[in-house]
DNA sequence: ATGAAAGCGCTAACAT
DNA sequence: ATGTTAGCGCTTTCAT
């Protein structure tokens, strides 16, 4: 392993010198700066990350703590986040809650990131206070990403206006037995399905629909949960005309259920939801779009920003939704 | 931030004594170790990892290099192999190539690992000869998982074989024009693409049916690209009675494709796939499943064994595939 | 513009 | 069982 010494012996320069040269800071002679770039490539140096760490205080690594590796939605705002932070020079730490208790309370709780990372991307959850305090602790730039949080700087959409997009689209289309498929209500951490859940009832509640409580149903973000909601509201004394589900992947359930029952769409049912995720295009699924990647570009850009001592700014961004009408919906056929 | 020092003045003894008590490591007294430990606890102190990574030469963290995070192929792999490193208390480096070349020449080629991880994980490529030098010289346990590797260690499936099982399937149907929508095969270097092409041509050979060169297409392993290349599968002057797609994200992709021309599943069509994946049950999919996750766990497993000094097994592994026959596939409806 | 020297916070010999 | 003493490889004053 070449250290700087090396190099520093190669060119007959001081170590102190030679980090200077590298790092290009002032100070240093264009011709040995030069020579110290070439050296250090002949040589192919790199600088140990632990002892920059250890002698400069900053460890040029980010934490993403990311709910679920696996799920599109959080795949996607990696992705975001780690072209914007590979630019800088950043390496991503990632830590996948996978769902259990145990990981949030080690990643949170614990000082482990203390020493670790120069800043923290938190995916698709609301910190509880606790949780919000021991960042604050930390002393580091912090991002939500996905999620809008109050008191840290957070980026996502309005849930609560992708709901009433979605359920709006259904309305206008005369749609007034309208089922919603959503996540399960214990989880209130993650903000999206509460939000959206709020949005839906408060359209209905404005348009002066009733709301029926039974076409209220739990489908865990999967396709396989957002199938067995549909199955039990199409099953139902009051079948809806329209379902809206809180997003794509249990929409996509929705569709296929509905599709077994015999039924179709959208001409025994309309099915909207919210994301436009990958395969939403494909099955033709109205839905209410929003820029996933750029979430995690954007929480990405934030925490450099800061590190880099631009003043931060507080204000949360939210970014536009927009819905994508398709040919999953259309006005319920029994008008009367 | 409390360092060791603190610690160490709090229950009077010296800084090498608490790092061995903290550590776990043997010739402290029980007393002290408990002390220590309490001491640590109540100040809240939590090592360097900087530090440690200097004074000790480990860093703890090991690199996982995967082609594309937002793939459902690769959140598995990571999220397994999250699940091994964390509990032994590793950190996890995330590389996202993107299918940047460039980001996979930084990676592989600039000495950037090297005094930043214990051990390398790559993840569903076959590194070059000249990568494979570059990792061998970082002189780390490396484990190359979801493809199958001839120097280095990987854990993978045999792909070739669960080609054969998925166009024996369909061939014992009584099918003769059978088609394949695999990945585009200048991507060399991810395996799995091209041994899959492999298995079903000598399927094809072994049982003496004509092989069309016309019937074989690109789905570029996506939804879309599956549905794109049915459609031209589909439309062709052979149409084929059976459709193998490389992965369950082009077989789905072949599904929804075969419909919307107005043909049925498995009447007109029938469609095997590979990975048994999130939505493969979802839509009766006919697939040969593999256990991906597994993969992961199995590949962290393996350099953490090495990186404890466990003898290094160089025999790679090769994780069994199944296949599970669903409502995609059954005998062509015209037999002559 | 460059160098000398003092740490950063820990671990690893080597003592005792 | 515990303490002392060197570093690990950089960055950062402070000199010059």
């Amino acid at each position: 392993m070449t250290s700087i010494k090396d190099v520093a012996r190669e060119v007959s320069l001081s170590t102190a010198t030679v980090s200077r040269a590298l790092r290009g800071l002032r100070g240093v002679s264009d011709e040995n700066r030069t020579r110290v770039t070439e050296a250090a490539q002949r040589l192919g140096y790199v600088p140990s990350p632990s002892a920059v760490g250890l002698a400069s205080g900053q460890t040029n690594m980010v934490a993403v703590i990311v709910p679920h590796v696996s799920r599109w939605f959080f795949g996607e705002v990696v992705q975001g986040a780690e072209e914007v932070l590979r630019a800088a020079g950043y390496d991503l730490l990632l830590y996948n809650l996978a769902g259990e208790p145990a990981a949030r309370h080690r990643v949170f709780q614990t000082g482990l990131l203390s020493k670790r990372v120069d800043a923290v991307l938190v995916l698709g959850l609301r910190p509880t206070a606790q949780e919000q305090a021991r960042l604050a602790q930390l002393g580091r730039p912090v991002a939500i990403v996905g999620a809008a949080a109050t008191d840290l700087y957070s980026v996502s959409i309005d849930d609560e206006l992708a709901a009433r997009l979605a359920t709006t689209h259904l309305v206008d289309l005369g749609h007034r037995r309208i089922g919603y498929v959503g996540g399960s209500l214990d989880t209130l951490d993650y903000i999206a399905p509460s939000a959206r859940l709020a949005g839906y009832r408060a359209v209905l509640r404005e348009r002066g629909i009733r709301h029926y409580r039974e076409l209220e149903d739990v489908g865990e973000f999967t396709v396989a949960g957002g199938g067995a909601a549909a199955r039990r509201l199409l099953t139902g004394p009051e079948r809806p005309t329209a379902i809206f589900a809180a997003s794509d992947e249990m929409a996509i359930g929705v569709l296929r259920a509905t599709r077994e029952l015999g039924l179709s769409v959208p001409g025994d049912l309309s099915v909207v939801g919210i994301d436009d995720y990958e395969l939403a295009e494909f099955f033709d699924l109205t839905t209410v779009a929003q820029p996933v990647r750029e979430q995690g570009r954007r929480g990405a850009e934030r925490v450099l920003a800061e590190l880099l001592g631009v003043r931060r700014r507080t204000e949360s961004e939210v970014l536009p939704v927009e819905l994508v009408v398709r040919a999953s919906t259309a006005p319920p056929a029994t008008e009367r």
